[in-house]
RNA sequence: UGGGGCGUAGACAAGUGGCAAGUCACCAGAUUUUGGUUCUGGCAUUCGCAGGUUCGAAUCCUGCCGCCCCAACCA
């Protein structure tokens, strides 16, 4: 087996997308991997796990460590679990494990049949227990929950061994057997390992087994009364379902000492534990407490919010899988604290949309133009690209007619320097149409522009002049008479702060909110192709960015989200210019 | 200040004794019927700091400094 030529190897691995496989550097985790693998450990097998609690929903940061364990496993020939970590049934909840379930296959990974629980595991986690009590090597203790506290001591003071520490192995038998029973209130009674209450590490101070907590758990009922802890239940989950390689993330250093100490008393099968740094991005936030206030507070509209870091609102949001898997390529794997910019991974969905996006024309903000010298009453149909980053999705047509809206934004009475859009005068193109020179401007009583008197170049129909006159601007447009009205959701950083979770740690998250994440613009105008467009579709508004068709949206009331604006270098000249 | 970790450009991140990969960001230029895309060039004489070993150090040794994690019956 071990010297099998027909095993995969991680050069062999299907789409295998990192590391192992395009000739890059090995991230430090692979690297054991590969080691692992080439000296034959585990007979060379891998294989891998993630596993969420199932009390909030998954984002960026749990696909970095989805993307690590499915990926590794695959690159490697190995298979990785998908196992919900539900031990504590006072705050899990059974629609969050839907939301995982669904945003781990969106993201693109499959676990096949390789879907546990650790609550599938309670039997058999509490024989190791009653193991444990029988070897002296637990305890049963009646000491309050402020007395353990207070008797673990500090980071530079031993702890003080509880009385309960001396109790006979018969008699902590008895008690888990009761506790377990239901005969004891919640607190009266924990089972607690027998280490070290001297250890340096705190997380060796006989550390909790059990808890009694008599309420019934989404999965098991009313079965049990008591419920593992966490360093307990992990090691002997990833034990029992033959995990080779247990990666978690670096808060988990100190526990590795604990992992390894409940495996090592009962002689089972002995995983590796590997922490490794977890992401952080710029401009926003993804502890799961942070995120469940934002959404309980409202200040979000909910967790799939476009907003959010979740994988729920990057999707709604437009975001594609494919760009969020090539991010976290991108970021590497290491044990250094980071905090990632945002810009990174937008320099991803950018790149991605780009080469799958459709383009079409819209308009956010609508100015009136009024082409005089183009018949009245005419309609004509113009041939559009559909997207030239790939000319196999061909073209389609669009109407032009004599009353058209262009961008507010395209126009300025008194253009800056450099700035090469329309002006009364001047002559711009209007794309996959006519050039297109205003003539005049046209004011209602207040003051303000409400339309302008243009005249089109009927020769100028291939997009450029026959008499070699060139213009500098493009413009994107639609037809009055057909197109489409929508409403529009621009969305920016939800923080201001690059570092929101640093910065926010006194005067609280709420002052570093950004108050423009969210515009809505109503009365958008939108080519009439649209009209038929359906949730979760992505087009590139020209000249604008990236959008995608919200949930909301309904035939006859669009909705549109913009994933990501294109890059602006209009926008740079002119802040420039301000000052 | 007990223990566990980590310090390479604005942000990630390779490199593990032979004389600083790559990506994003940023800057400059070319192309362009999206001020998009694409392309070209620039961007660490220096690797937290200080000593030492060596012909040679980001890589080895010593000391110091800084940051993160651990005192939930959370995970």
């Amino acid at each position: 087996m071990r010297n099998d030529p027909t095993r995969k190897t991680a050069a062999a691995a299907p789409e295998a997308q990192s590391g192992a496989a395009n000739g890059e550097p090995l991230d430090f985790i692979r690297s054991i991997v590969a080691a692992d693998v080439a000296a034959g450990k585990h007979d060379g097998r891998v294989v891998t796990r993630f596993p969420p609690e199932p009390n909030g929903y998954l984002h960026i940061g749990h696909a970095k460590s989805i993307c690590l364990n499915f990926g590794v496993a695959a690159e490697y020939g190995g298979r990785c679990h998908l196992r919900f970590d539900d031990t504590n049934p006072l705050k899990e909840d059974p629609h969050y494990v839907e939301s995982i379930e669904k945003d781990v296959r969106w993201l693109g990974f499959d676990w096949g049949r390789h879907l546990y629980h650790a609550s599938d595991y309670f039997e058999r986690l509490y024989d190791y227990a009653v193991q444990l009590v029988q070897d002296g090597k637990a305890y049963v203790d009646s000491s309050s929950e402020e007395e353990i506290r207070r008797d673990r001591g500090t980071v530079t003071e031993p702890g003080k061994e509880s009385p309960d520490r001396a109790r006979s192995v018969q008699e902590n038998l008895d008690l888990l057997e009761r506790m377990r029973r239901g005969e004891f209130d919640d607190g009266a009674y924990v089972l607690r390992a027998r280490i070290d209450m001297a250890s340096p590490n705190m997380k060796m101070r006989d550390p909790l087994i059990y808890r009694v907590r008599r309420v019934p758990h989404h999965r098991t009922g009313d079965a049990w009364n008591i419920y593992p802890m966490y360093d307990f239940a992990h090691c002997f989950s990833d034990s029992i379902e033959g995990i080779t390689h247990s990666l978690c993330t670096l808060e988990f250093e100190n526990n590795r000492e604990l992992y390894d100490w409940f495996l090592d008393q009962v002689h089972v099968h002995h995983p590796q534990q590997i922490e490794f740094a977890r992401l952080n991005l710029s401009h926003t936030v993804m502890s799961k407490r942070t995120l469940l206030e934002l959404v309980e507070k409202g200040i979000v509209r909910g967790w799939d919010d476009p907003r959010l870091p979740t994988l729920s609102g990057l999707r709604r949001r437009g975001y594609t899988p494919e760009a969020i898997r090539a991010f976290c390529d991108r970021i590497g794997v290491a044990k250094r604290d980071n905090l990632v910019d945002v810009s990174l991974l937008e320099y991803y969905i950018r790149e991605d949309l780009n080469k799958r996006a459709k383009r079409v024309m819209a308009v956010l903000r609508p100015l009136r133009v009024v082409i005089d010298n183009y018949p009245e009453g005419q309609v004509e149909e113009l041939e559009a690209i559909n997207n030239p980053e790939d000319p196999e999705v061909g073209t389609r047509r669009i109407p032009f007619s004599r009353v058209l809206y262009i961008e507010r934004d395209d126009f300025r009475e008194d253009p800056p320097k450099k700035f090469f859009r329309l002006a009364p005068g001047r002559e711009v193109r209007l794309k996959h149409a006519y050039f297109l020179k205003c003539e005049e401007v046209v004011r209602d009583d207040a003051g303000d522009i409400v339309e302008l008197r243009c005249t089109y170049d009927p020769a100028t129909k291939s997009g450029s002049a026959t008499d070699g006159r060139k213009v500098k601007g493009t413009l994107h447009w639609v037809s009055a008479g057909s197109a489409v009205e929508a409403e529009v959701r621009l969305y920016e950083h939800l923080f201001l702060s690059a570092n929101p979770a640093e910065a926010g740690r006194e005067e609280g998250l709420e002052s570093l909110l950004n108050p423009a994440s969210l515009e809505v613009v109503r009365g958008a105008r939108v080519e009439p192709s649209l009209a038929t467009a359906h949730a979760g579709q992505r087009f590139q508004f020209l000249r604008h960015g990236y959008f995608c068709v919200d949930p909301d949206s309904a035939p006859g009331a669009l909705v549109f989200n913009r994933t990501i604006g294109l890059r602006d270098s209009w926008s740079k000249i002119e802040k420039k210019q301000q000052p």
